[in-house]
RNA sequence: GGUUCCGUAGCUCAGCUGGAUAGAGCAACUGACUUCUAAUCAGUAGGUCGCAGGUUCGAAUCCUGCCGGGAUCACCA
C-alpha cells in the first residue's frame, strides 16, 4: 500500500527535528482533512506537541509551518489558526498523485498474507425459504468474504445446512398425509416454498388439533391440575403449546415417530427427507444465484451433528469439564465471567453446543483455517462467547481466530418480523420486487430504447440488486436496522443506483472518446476544487479496505463509495470533461474519471454490486 | 435481576484509534436540463449528539452512574 502522504509526514518528521531537536516515530503523525471552513488541505494539530516543546501552540505551528514550506515542495502554502497548522498542497503534488494511482491496475488488491480464513454464513434451516434476515446474513458474509480476499487472505465461504429435526419432519409429515404425490415440479412452484408450504400446512393443522383437543375432557384435567394458579385459560393453553405437542398431540407423536426412524437409518423416511431436501437447495441454490453468491464448502448437519462428542471426553480427561451424578456433562466457566454450560445430555446425546465445539474442530482439521468467521445474528452473542471460552480453555491452537461476526435483526417499519404470524419478507419476492420497481421507473424515464430487452433486464436486475444490497449494506452490521421496503427500492440519493450512475456517467464519457490517451497532465496548471476533492477519497481507498477487513465491516466501504461518487457527480457537474478548456485539463480530467470508475468498480464489486454501462 | 448491544435532525443512517462552528440522504420548500446520462447539481429549513458526572488544553467519541429500547441467561437449535 501506497501512503500518499508520506512525504507531508516526514516533513513534519524532519521539522520536529530541525527546528525543536525533537524526534517522533512517522506512524504517530497524524494529518486530518482540513474542515473545509479553513484554507488548506490537510491539518497537523500540534496541540499534543505543546507539553514536550514547551511552548505555545500559535508559535509551535508557525514554527513548523515557516519550515515545511521552505523545505518540501509539495506545500504550497500554509496557514495557522490556534493550534491548527493547515497546508496546502501544489498542483503539481495533485498531478503526480493521479499519475501514482492511475499506474496501478489492481487498486485495492494486496498480496497473499499466506493466512486461510473461513466464512460461515447465511446456514439456513431446510424446512421453509430464506427471508429478508437471511438476506442480511447472506450479504453481509459474501461482502466480508470478498473484503478478506483483496485484502490477502485465502478465503472458503462455508454454510452449514440445518437440513434434520423436528422442523423438516413435519415438512414430512404433512406432505406425506396430505400432498397427494404433488411435487414442485408438478404444481410450478420453487422447491424451498414448496416445503415450506407443508410446514406451514404441518403447523395449521396442528393448531386445529390443538383447539379440538381444548375442549376436551383430558384438557380440561390438565388446566385444573397446572401449577401457575394466575393463569386463565386462554394463557394457560398458549404456554402449554410445546408440552401438548409433546405429550398428546397426535402429529406431534407422528412427527416424532419420524424423527426416530430418521435416527434410526429407515430406508423410507431417509429418502423422503432426501427427496424433499433436494427440492429445497434446487431452492436456495436459485436464491443465492439470483443474490449472486456462491459457496466454496457445505456442511451438513446430519453429517456433523454427532460430532464432538472426542472434544468432550479430552476435555473431561484434562478436567475441564465435568460430570454430574446423572450422568449429564458441564463445563465451569464463572472464572470467565460466564456461566456453567451443559455439553452433553444425561442421556448422552447432543446439543447445539456439542456440535459446534465439533463442527468448529472439524473445520479446523479438514481446510486449516486460521480463522473463522462465524456471521449469525446477534440473538447468538452468548452462544458464541461460551463456544470461544471453551475452545480458550481446552488451548485449541484456532480459539484465538475465532470470531462472531454478529449483526442485528433486521425489522420492518412494523416492528419485528414474525414468521409465525406471517409477517416476513420473503428472499424471492424482495428480489423480484426490486427489479420490477427499478424497471417500471425506467420505462417512465423512458431511456434505453436502443438495447434489446433482454440487455434491458439485465441492467434492471444490477440496478435493483444494488439497491437492495447497498441499503442493507450501508449500516453498521451490529446496529438493527430497520427495512423500510419502500426506501429500499429509493434510485435517489444515498443509494446503490446512485453510485452506478456516477460509473455510467464516466463510462459514456469513454464512449464518445475516440483515443483513449492521457498525456500532457503535467502541464495542467488550473485544478479544480472538485478534482482535489476526489484525489483525496482516491488516496484512502486501500486504508479503507485494511480498515474494514480488520473490523469485518464493509459498511465503511459503502460509505466511502458513496463519498466518492458524491464528489464525482460535483465534478461531473461543474467542470467539463471532452470540451475542457486545455487539452492538459482534458487529459487530467479523462485520468481521473477513469481512475474513478476504477475504484467505483472495485469497491463495489466487494460489495457484491454488479456495475451497469449503462442505465 | 445478571450479562451484552444500541440510543446523533421528523424518518433512515454517517462520524466514535479524542481535535476547529456535529454531517449525508429521505421527506418539505426554492432554483439549475438546446450541454459529457437531471437516477444529477446548488440552496433554504431542520440538533440540549438519551441524561448526569468525570478525565483532558479540547468529549458525539474515553471512564462511571442513571434512563429508554433490543437480545440473551433451557438436558431448544
Amino acid at each position: 500500500m501506497v501512503d500518499h502522504l508520506l512525504g507531508l509526514k516526514e516533513g513534519v518528521k524532519s521539522a520536529l527535528l530541525e527546528v525543536y531537536g525533537h524526534e517522533v516515530q512517522i506512524e504517530d503523525i497524524v494529518l486530518q482533512l482540513t474542515k473545509k471552513e479553513f484554507n488548506g488541505d490537510y491539518t497537523l494539530v500540534v496541540f499534543p506537541y505543546t507539553k514536550v516543546l514547551r511552548s505555545k501552540p500559535e508559535l509551535i505551528a508557525e514554527k513548523l509551518g515557516a519550515h515545511i514550506v521552505e523545505s518540501l515542495d509539495i506545500v504550497s502554502s500554509f496557514n495557522v489558526i490556534k493550534g491548527f497548522l493547515n497546508f496546502e498542497l501544489s498542483t503539481a503534488y495533485w498531478i503526480d498523485t493521479l499519475s501514482q494511482i492511475n499506474a496501478i491496475d489492481d487498486i485495492g488488491r494486496f498480496p497473499s498474507n499466506g493466512q486461510k480464513v473461513s466464512v460461515e454464513f447465511s446456514s439456513p434451516n431446510t424446512n421453509k425459504p430464506l427471508h429478508l434476515g437471511h438476506i442480511r446474513n447472506i450479504l453481509l458474509g459474501w461482502s466480508t468474504s470478498q473484503i478478506l480476499q483483496t485484502a490477502g487472505y485465502d478465503v472458503v465461504n462455508t454454510q452449514i445446512i440445518n437440513d434434520r429435526g423436528i422442523a423438516i419432519c413435519k415438512s414430512m409429515l404433512a406432505w406425506d398425509k396430505f400432498a397427494a404425490g404433488a411435487e414442485p415440479q408438478s404444481t410450478g412452484t420453487k422447491g424451498d416454498h414448496f416445503v415450506g408450504q407443508y410446514y406451514i400446512e404441518f403447523e395449521n393443522r396442528f393448531r386445529q388439533e390443538y383447539l379440538e383437543w381444548q375442549e376436551s375432557k383430558a384438557a380440561d384435567m390438565v388446566f385444573k391440575s397446572r401449577d401457575k394458579k394466575d393463569l386463565d385459560k386462554p394463557e394457560f393453553f398458549k404456554s402449554y403449546k410445546n408440552e401438548y405437542f409433546n405429550e398428546h398431540s397426535a402429529l406431534g407423536r407422528e412427527a416424532k415417530a419420524m424423527l426416530l426412524k430418521w435416527e434410526a437409518n429407515d430406508p423410507e423416511v431417509r429418502s423422503l427427507w432426501a427427496k424433499m431436501n433436494g427440492w429445497v437447495y434446487d431452492g436456495f441454490n436459485q436464491t443465492y444465484s439470483d443474490l449472486g453468491v456462491s459457496f466454496d464448502t457445505l456442511y451438513y448437519e446430519s453429517d456433523t451433528y454427532l460430532l464432538g462428542k472426542d472434544i468432550i471426553r479430552q476435555g473431561l480427561d484434562s478436567d475441564n469439564f465435568y460430570r454430574k451424578e446423572d450422568g449429564s456433562v458441564w463445563v465451569d466457566l464463572t472464572d470467565r465471567g460466564l456461566d456453567n454450560k451443559i455439553l452433553l445430555r444425561s442421556d448422552g446425546t447432543s446439543v447445539y453446543m456439542t456440535q459446534d465445539l465439533g463442527t468448529a474442530q472439524k473445520r479446523y482439521d479438514d481446510l486449516e483455517t486460521s480463522k473463522m468467521i462465524y456471521v449469525v445474528a446477534d440473538e447468538q452473542d452468548y452462544h458464541f462467547q461460551v463456544l470461544f471460552e471453551i475452545m480458550k480453555k481446552l488451548e485449541t491452537p484456532f480459539a484465538s481466530g475465532m470470531y462472531h461476526l454478529s449483526y442485528g435483526m433486521v425489522d420492518l417499519p412494523s416492528g419485528r418480523m414474525k414468521s409465525r404470524e406471517g409477517r416476513v419478507v420473503d428472499a424471492d419476492d424482495l428480489i423480484v420486487e426490486v427489479i420490477g420497481e427499478v424497471e417500471k421507473a425506467a420505462k417512465e424515464r423512458g431511456e434505453l430504447t436502443e438495447l434489446t430487452e433482454t440487455e434491458r433486464k439485465e441492467i434492471y436486475r444490477k440496478i435493483g440488486l444494488s439497491a437492495l444490497k447497498f441499503f442493507i449494506l450501508k449500516v453498521n452490521p451490529q446496529k438493527r436496522m430497520t427495512f423500510n421496503p419502500e426506501e429500499s427500492v429509493d434510485m435517489q440519493g444515498q443509494t446503490g443506483p446512485y453510485i452506478q450512475n456516477a460509473y455510467v456517467r464516466i463510462q459514456s464519457v469513454k464512449r464518445r472518446l475516440n483515443d483513449q490517451t492521457f498525456d500532457e497532465i503535467a502541464d495542467y496548471a488550473e485544478i479544480d476544487p472538485t478534482e482535489i476533492e476526489i484525489l483525496k477519497s482516491l488516496i484512502t481507498y486501500e486504508e479503507e479496505i485494511l480498515k474494514a477487513a480488520e473490523h469485518y465491516d464493509p459498511s465503511g466501504i459503502a460509505n466511502y463509495s458513496y463519498e466518492l461518487a458524491k464528489k464525482y457527480h460535483k465534478f461531473y457537474h461543474d467542470v467539463r470533461i471532452l470540451k475542457a478548456e486545455t487539452k492538459a485539463a482534458k487529459s487530467f480530467r479523462l485520468m481521473l474519471s477513469h481512475n474513478v470508475a476504477k475504484v467505483l468498480k472495485h469497491s463495489m464489486h466487494l460489495l457484491g454490486i454488479e456495475m451497469p454501462e449503462r442505465m
